[in-house]
DNA sequence: ATACACCTTGTAGTCGCTACAAGGTCAAGC
DNA sequence: GCTTGACCTTGTAGCGACTACAAGGTGTAT
């Protein structure tokens, strides 16, 4: 399997696939004659695994980590549970963050008279800090 | 007004106004003897705007646009109002990715067994993107 | 023969800062 | 008068996770 098609199952970039092989969290495929990278199904599976966790939120550090346990089949799998469990936490904290940023913005709108700018309660707000 | 104490006033870093000069976000402000910024009230106000928008998570294109808008102060507000519905919008679908993200991530977690790698199903939930 | 899709490497750009290096300025203390 | 230390200056490089592009090699179909 070349690149690009290993790219298209994906659904990556074809420099995506590359990125992870030089950070080292897809290993290196041997090479065909003409010196194209030449993927397996067990490249596809890990990039597979790559793709969730990074669309899970993963950072490719926490990746790193989660691969190397993943790689140690007979490892307690306690260090996955506390790794996934870190990364809710951080999403429960972004999600509580946007709802206030949005529950500011939504005041903001919600006074906006459409006058003209001098008067404009939203520009207000930002200049000021005060609640619309 | 040096920019040390610009910085400290407004919460930022030096080096963060030195930014949003060379982005052309923040006049050039005057300079001393000695070649230091002097910063007035204007700038401050300035900056702060800058910084609230920012906290409320605008891009510095998106800034840069309620700028321009908020210099003319004759001009309808309709476009401001525009500019931060549009925001509004991109916060709520982040937010709803995230809660999606988040559900998928507490369905992995509540059925981690606690056993070896070999049997954990988050690892396997990342591997396959079945639905832990 | 040539057109075209695909591959290779290497480098630079994205965003919003942040960090650092190498040097200039200024006030206070000895 | 000299040093210390806090502050300032410019310029450059780094972060994360890609993305884009340039310049060239390869494979296949017509």
């Amino acid at each position: 399997m070349r690149i690009g098609e290993l790219a298209r199952a994906a659904g990556v970039k074809a420099e995506t696939i590359r990125y992870y092989e030089r950070e080292g969290v897809l290993a290196s495929p041997p090479r065909t004659q003409a010196n194209y990278r030449d993927y397996g199904p067990e490249h596809a599976r890990r990039l597979n695994f790559i793709r969730r966790a990074r669309d899970l939120g993963f950072s490719m550090t926490r990746i790193r980590e989660l691969l190397e346990l993943a790689d140690d089949r007979s490892r307690s799998c306690h260090a996955v549970d506390t790794l996934a469990r870190a990364h809710l936490c951080e999403v429960d904290r972004k999600i509580a963050d946007l709802e206030a940023l949005r529950r500011e913005l939504r005041r903001m709108l919600e006074n906006c008279e459409q006058g003209t700018v001098g008067t404009c309660l939203i520009i207000e707000a930002l200049a000021d800090g005060t609640e619309a």
